[in-house]
DNA sequence: AACCACACCTGTTCGC
DNA sequence: TGCGAACAGGTGTGGT
């Protein structure tokens, strides 16, 4: 709740009585659309994860002093909040170990939460604009693998996906923006949506008890990663060791062959 | 206005 | 064996 005004107290008294009427994303984020317009939030962050009640996770039994859960359903190390709802349907849980995540309440956000706004759509999106998207990449002055994580111009592409949509078309994430082509751009943005693809269809990335779907099933695609965590092995095209690179405070990696490192711009 | 470094977190792995 | 450092990384914030 850290970034709920008001606190778990609030948040706990604002939710009665409502009733979910959609649930929607818009990037990286997530919210339910409630009746009468207001909206709960849901970033996942790093580490969360939200579960319906019965799913198979680790048991714990309740911390000392406190009572057994209504529902004595799984008791998680991680766990921050659970939903329950008068209707009879299995709780919900959101958990996160790194607490990177987080929910909010966000009165009138049904539509879109006025917090959420400056998120540009995802490749996914079925309003996506490839065009708007390559052209507000283009617009900015900054490196393209930046670009792709700052989520205003294109939304959804993290660390991983931005390597690996980088190592498809063959560009090192350090090329300026501006100096981009149209059709570059294109290219790029299209293997993000390919890449964003095929690992959906394997369930996601990581094959950890971290990275699961609401019934705990974890995917698989990190065995078809060519560049992402593979520092040292062949790139799947060249057979050049895949170099990794220190970029933000987290790595960067791509194969030395296939994506050289731009020229440094020279001063005039 | 736009860009960038940094804080926020915890659990695991690595090096000494 | 033990301990601290490094690492994983999405996003809001404050500084430039």
């Amino acid at each position: 709740m850290r970034r709920h005004p008001g606190g778990a107290a609030d948040f706990r008294a604002v939710l009665p009585g409502h009733l979910i009427t959609a649930v929607r994303r818009r990037g990286k984020y997530l919210w339910w659309a409630l009746d009468d317009g207001d909206a709960v939030i849901a970033h996942l962050g790093m580490s969360g994860q939200f579960r319906v009640n019965g799913s198979p996770a680790p048991s714990l039994p309740p911390a000392p002093g406190e009572a057994p859960s209504v529902t004595e359903a799984i008791r998680h190390p991680h766990l921050r909040i659970r939903f329950t709802f008068d209707d009879g349907g299995p709780d919900v849980d959101f958990l996160d170990q790194r607490t990177f995540g987080g929910m909010s309440f966000a009165p009138g956000g049904a539509d879109l939460p006025q917090e959420i706004a400056h998120i540009a759509r995802d490749p996914l999106d079925p309003d996506f604009s490839l065009i708007a998207a390559v052209a507000a990449i283009r617009h900015k002055h900054t490196e393209i693998k930046r670009a792709l994580l700052d989520q205003t111009a294109v939304s959804g592409i993290g660390n991983i996906y931005a390597d690996e949509a980088l190592w498809r078309v063959k560009l090192h994430g350090a090329r300026p923006t501006e100096k981009l082509t149209r059709a570059q751009g294109r290219a790029v943005l299209t293997a993000a949506a390919e890449v964003m693809d095929e690992a959906l269809a394997q369930g996601g990335t990581s094959f950890d008890a971290l990275y699961v779907n609401v019934n705990g099933a974890s995917g698989y695609f990190d065995r078809s990663l060519a560049a992402y965590g593979q520092a040292d092995r062949p790139c799947p095209r060249c057979g050049t060791p895949i170099r990794r690179e220190p970029f933000m405070n987290r790595s960067s990696f791509s194969c030395p062959r296939c994506q050289p490192r731009p020229r440094p711009a020279r001063g005039h």
